[in-house]
DNA sequence: TAAAATTAATTGCTTTTTGCAAGTAATATT
DNA sequence: AATATTACTTGCAAAAAGCAATTAATTTTA
């Protein structure tokens, strides 16, 4: 099914394959948490049902924001990595986490502030940097082994 | 009704009270654009309908991002403008513009090249004070009238 | 000042999306 | 060979989004 675009907006147009309660949050676990396999983002906090997940995962892959594969040895998992496209939504990541750090905390007060926000606060483009790095040295041991 | 968050990360958390097809769009409207009625929003190129503008500014409102005001003279008109929590939206709306100038050209090719997406690439911090200050400017100016 | 137009909604109904629970099929482990 | 794991799919229920029509208050115009 092909995606449908309201206007010429770049926001809307974002909005238009990134703008539901999934999207973003399975690139942010790749991004922050390096998950990579199905098992992987079932297990994580948000709870993702399997069907979402698979029905998301091929969309993230129809936009070229995930390369989905496998290692020769294991015909079972998948694996599932950011694109270059993918890993451009850092700066859209990073500045969610800024903002809810910012202007959350009062209708919700629970919001985490772990060793990621103080850096990301203290020095953002030293931060976007590390996360890209880790992100892509993690990808690089794991196709290599 | 209140908001029901999935967890602590305060990616996800962003995304359950801003992550649909419209939240960050109305806003989107309200700063690249300067609407500020509910006739503005129901004009603009998106064509969101008036139920759902509707129950999207109340959430809007609920959760910080805008108020709801009216002029002295003026019984009918309801003026709705960021508050400071939605003017610290500013940058995630950037960086989506970014992404879209650079990622989703591919697949949606009439993503518009304004003056303000040249001025963004060339400098997103100058690009960004302006946008704060001219929706200022228009506010204060409409208030004083 | 009465009629028409505008603004900001609400209501009822339909379609689409999301979510849950259960099941399946292939592969890997014990 | 039996069991467990991974990555799904299917069927159904609930929630959200969208459309069309209506409403009510206010403002404009004739």
């Amino acid at each position: 099914m092909s995606i449908k675009f309201r206007c010429d907006c770049p926001v809307t147009s974002a909005i238009d394959v990134l703008g539901d309660k999934w999207m973003l949050v399975i690139v942010k676990q790749m991004i922050l948490d390096h998950s990579q396999t199905f098992k992987d983002f079932i297990e994580s906090s948000e709870g993702i049902a399997t069907n979402i997940l698979s029905t998301k995962l091929k969309m993230l892959e129809e936009i070229g924001v995930v390369k989905k594969s496998k290692l020769p040895h294991n015909k079972k998992t998948n694996l599932y990595h950011l694109t270059a496209s993918g890993l451009a939504l850092i700066p859209v990541i990073s500045e969610l986490i800024l903002w809810s750090d910012g202007h959350l905390r009062g209708i919700h007060p629970i919001i985490q502030e772990g060793e990621g926000m103080i850096q990301l606060r203290s020095n953002k483009q030293a931060f976007l940097q590390y996360l890209e790095e880790s992100y892509k040295k993690m990808v690089s041991e794991v196709v290599n082994s």
